[in-house]
DNA sequence: ACAACAATCAATTAAGTTCTTGAATGAAAA
DNA sequence: TTTTCATTCAAGAACTTAATTGATTGTTGT
């Protein structure tokens, strides 16, 4: 039957892309992909990772379509090659928040003990910024806030908060947001925050899926 | 630092989850799971698989929180354990469509031949249903019907179709649809329909992505 | 209790994946 | 041109996954 060949193809190809996600290194790059394109150095420089099992690990990403490379120079810069691969992960978190039950306690007791109120939907920040209400902060590394941010956030990587705190408003509330949903410097501002008696809360996720939900975002002007 | 490790515990969790995906046997267990429960016997029927393998495959789907499992006598019933994992697999279809070279020839060397004109996306057929202005059929098998079927859709599988033209309108145009966008059975039944003189047009996904996205569905009464 | 049957488990073999190491490219700077 | 540096390629060892086989569990019907 000629009807089912076509579908084993197509279940092999869909099958080689969900693998090249099956690796928490293969991940990790492409959430520091989702923020901003970056050169296999720098990557490398995030993650740990050797840089030939990186170069690796990109080059598998690259074969399945899940992400682009460029030269520059001495430089290969990787990108993600589509906004559909972040709505892709968002769909993999999603499912595997709901149905592993080891991640359910993972997040309970890591995560969810450091915002016991609830993490704000990326709709009801959007109105609350429009109405005026909120100060919005990238707790992200400075290179990534220049290479693209939430419109009207301010930038104020983990690092400096404790310096800077006279910025923030006491009595308007604060939201912080940063990678993703599983990044840790926006749980840890937030914390830091409110113990300094500050109303924070955090975005529930973070610039990628802002930005991939076609979100009004800016980038700072020297880039 | 404390922050770096629930990070990684996280990835490590999607990336098991994604690699459960990661298997052409397991997407085509779930694809056919996503269309109603059955029994391990019966994907074993459906799929060729062997009994055994069958059965690890759906263990495995198990573990990582894909499927769910219920005895009913001698038999054990699978199901979807969420309907997010439909939409994982949507996800998953879209970026591999639209990244991966080799998908994409196929697509059009096998399917698209099929189907010049345009799908009908699930908004559209439904603005069209509520105007009256189509007639909407079901290509798949009566069981698979039984257990759910788009609202207003009549079952009319593909081995039935050329006996049973007299019930399509000529003058009204017919939709068709089948288990996902893969699925090969509307092709050829808009296929065999045009040629007839019809005017029917394939529905761009299947039953289980209508009911993910929570329009309108029934079942046959005695189920 | 026993036979029949669906499904799972356990053990094996084959195949694939990951990471490391060291050599090879390829672009830029000296 | 030669040197330097970022990246990729190639090969091998350690580990993981897939499919097969035969034994085992658990449920129904006699």
């Amino acid at each position: 039957m000629s009807s089912q060949n076509p579908k084993r193809a197509m279940f092999e190809h869909l099958a080689a892309v969900a693998r090249s996600l099956g690796s928490a290194h293969r991940l990790e790059l492409l959430e520091l992909l989702a923020q901003t394109e970056r050169s296999v150095e720098e990557l490398v420089k995030l993650t740990g990772l050797t840089l030939a099992n990186a170069s690796q690990h990109l080059q598998q990403l690259r074969r399945f379509g899940l992400v682009e490379a460029r030269r520059s120079g001495k430089h290969v810069i990787y990108r993600l090659a589509d906004p559909e691969v972040v709505r892709l992960l968002e769909a993999l978190s999603r499912v595997t928040e709901r149905n592993v039950g080891a991640v359910e306690k993972l997040l309970n007791s890591y995560f969810r003990e450091r915002d016991r109120l609830e993490p704000l939907s990326r709709r009801e920040l959007l109105r609350r910024m429009r109405d005026g209400l909120v100060t919005v902060i990238d707790t992200r590394p400075p290179e990534e806030f220049a290479a693209g941010h939430v419109a009207g956030a301010i930038n104020l990587p983990l690092s400096e908060l404790k310096r800077r705190l006279r910025e923030l408003p006491r009595e308007q509330e604060i939201v912080a947001y940063c990678r993703g949903p599983y990044c840790v410097l926006s749980y840890e501002a937030v914390a830091e925050l409110r113990k300094r008696g500050f109303k924070a809360v955090r975005l529930e996720d973070g610039y990628p899926e802002w930005k991939a939900a076609g979100l009004p975002v800016e980038q700072s002007a020297n880039l």
